[in-house]
RNA sequence: GGAGAGGUGGCUGAGUGGUCGAAAGCGCCGGUUUGCUAAAUCGGUGACCGGGUAACUGGUCCGCAGGUUCGAAUCCUGUCCUCUCCGCCA
């Protein structure tokens, strides 16, 4: 499939955004070229922050001349309204011409440099959490597993999509008719996994405040950057609408992050924690083969999202708190899982931290893999820069950017492909997991066992 | 989708080319008065970027982007959003 599409008008609606898009705040990189140069190395970034440092410098310089010239061209623009005579008129409007000439001349020079300094600026990552493991993909750190330990089968695991087929609950080859490879419709007890999973995840998110939201589907090119990915590019993982500037989600981050687009919040409310239901629709472009039968890597799924708007002091332990939650999630539903600290040189750039749980899939691969089902970030004040999320304290002046964290409550493909391989039974059935009895008024796919269990 | 109206400071809302960063009111902060509350009254009260130890000071900002002009909240173009009416529709 291919997504790309032009724009003809990408739009602006978040107020007064920084039109040079800091990632990292620049006075800070300005003042810690060393650490900032780092921190890039660590993660495998190659950026010359010194070079940005540099053309900044220069910048700034330029931009202090402008002002110069342009407050010398305001006072005498003031001059002309309270000039005598034409004549005296006509002599200070050159001179006004003059002054904004020679402006122009410098702004040019600056464009020219900006050009260069944000293109570095816009590569630079978020700094790093002192504690994520140094090093490449395989450097992450396990830091735990969950409540309910592997189970070994006596008898041959079948795959996810081995038991689709058994019991009629995906329909792959539908999917690819009529929208291509990599969608598919989930039936029977398959469609009613996903609702009871979806109020599953929500009524536990509720109760521990969570606003439920179930959110559009589509956002603004400007949003999805603002949360830092990237549309239209060649190498995109967004779908893109032709003419208009839409795409759809990848994640509900994009859509419950940019909610708060050029906000000032009050820091009483703080933290805001929301829960987005919505679809997600990636493009996997690159990622043909790896890993990725039946429902592992997909176009398009459902997930619930967990986000929050914190204080800055606030994200560490809301992280935590977020990956706790998950854990619960899986704990209740009696799924094996580990969590995992990523490395350095796997972080997207907006992460300062994230942590990721992995269940185990017996059905994957030769004797089953852990697979990444849900993930947790710190994205500090990366994300609230670019979209302008900024808190103030009632009756205060000044204001602060916020923090956002994100992480999936359950996505439903990889859930379905976790709870279909470990709740299978000998008889080829499966015992859906007792917590989504309520919701799915079965408690097992396929015909009862004739043994018992 | 069509027609019209509008988007101004924390809020309401004036302002149609030059002392407008922006009247007035509300709110907020401080003073005075009153026995608390409340009221009255006086004064103060936007954000961002830069320079300065500081007092202070330069620039930018009237949805957003661009244009005209010596000079734009004000004129022009595009665009987004809101409201009203019409059409269509789950």
């Amino acid at each position: 499939p291919n997504p790309e599409s032009r724009t003809p008008n990408p739009e602006s609606r978040i107020p007064n955004p920084e039109p040079r898009t800091p990632m990292l705040d620049r006075r800070y990189i300005l003042e810690n070229v060393d650490e900032v140069q780092k921190n890039c190395d660590r993660r495998g970034v190659r950026i010359d922050v010194g070079r940005f440092a540099e053309l900044e410098a220069k910048r700034r310089e330029i931009q202090t001349e402008i002002e110069e010239l342009n407050r010398q061209a305001n006072v005498v623009s003031k001059s002309i309204g309270q000039a005598a005579d034409a004549q005296q008129r006509e002599l200070r409007k050159a001179e006004g011409r003059s002054f904004r000439e020679q402006k122009d001349a410098r702004q040019a020079e600056l464009d020219r440099l900006s050009v260069e300094a944000d293109a570095i600026h816009r590569g630079i990552p978020n700094l790093t959490h002192p504690d994520a493991p140094v090093g490449e993909e395989g450097a992450k750190r396990k830091l735990r597993t969950g409540a309910t330990d592997v189970v070994s089968f006596d008898f041959r695991p079948l795959d996810h999509v081995e038991l689709a087929e058994k019991h009629d609950l995906i329909d792959f080859e539908g999917g690819s008719r009529v929208a291509g490879h990599g969608f598919y419709y989930l039936k029977n007890d398959a469609a009613m996994l996903e609702l009871a999973l979806q109020q599953y995840a929500v009524n536990l998110l509720r109760g521990e405040g969570f606003t439920p939201m179930i959110t559009p589907d589509l956002a603004r090119g400007e949003i999805l950057q603002g949360i830092g990915f990237i549309p239209r590019g060649p190498e995109t993982q967004i779908y893109s609408v032709e003419n208009a500037d839409l795409n759809l989600v990848a994640t509900a981050e994009i859509t419950l992050g940019g909610l708060y687009a050029g906000e000032i919040v009050e820091a009483e409310q703080l933290p805001i924690k929301l829960c987005g239901i919505s679809h997600c629709f990636r493009t996997e472009a690159g990622a043909a083969g790896r890993a990725s039968r039946g429902l592992y890597r997909v176009h398009q799924f459902t997930k619930i999202e967990m986000f929050a708007f914190t204080l800055p002091e606030q994200s560490d332990d809301m992280l935590n708190y977020l990956c706790d939650l998950e854990c619960r999630l899986f704990d209740g539903l009696g799924i094996p899982f580990r969590v995992v600290d990523t490395a350095t040189g796997d972080l997207g750039g907006p992460a300062y931290r994230k942590l990721d749980l992995e269940a185990w899939m017996p059905g994957r691969g030769d004797r089953g893999e852990f697979g990444e089902v849900t993930s947790a970030s710190n994205c500090t004040d990366y994300q609230a820069r670019r979209l302008n999320i900024r808190y103030k304290h009632k009756g205060e002046k000044g204001t602060t950017f916020v923090h956002t964290l994100n992480g999936t409550a359950i996505a439903i493909s990889r859930a379905l492909i976790a709870i279909l391989e470990n709740c299978q039974q000998a008889d080829g059935s499966v015992i859906i997991p007792e917590v989504l009895w309520r919701y799915t008024g079965s408690q097992r796919i396929g015909p009862a066992a004739h043994e018992d269990e």
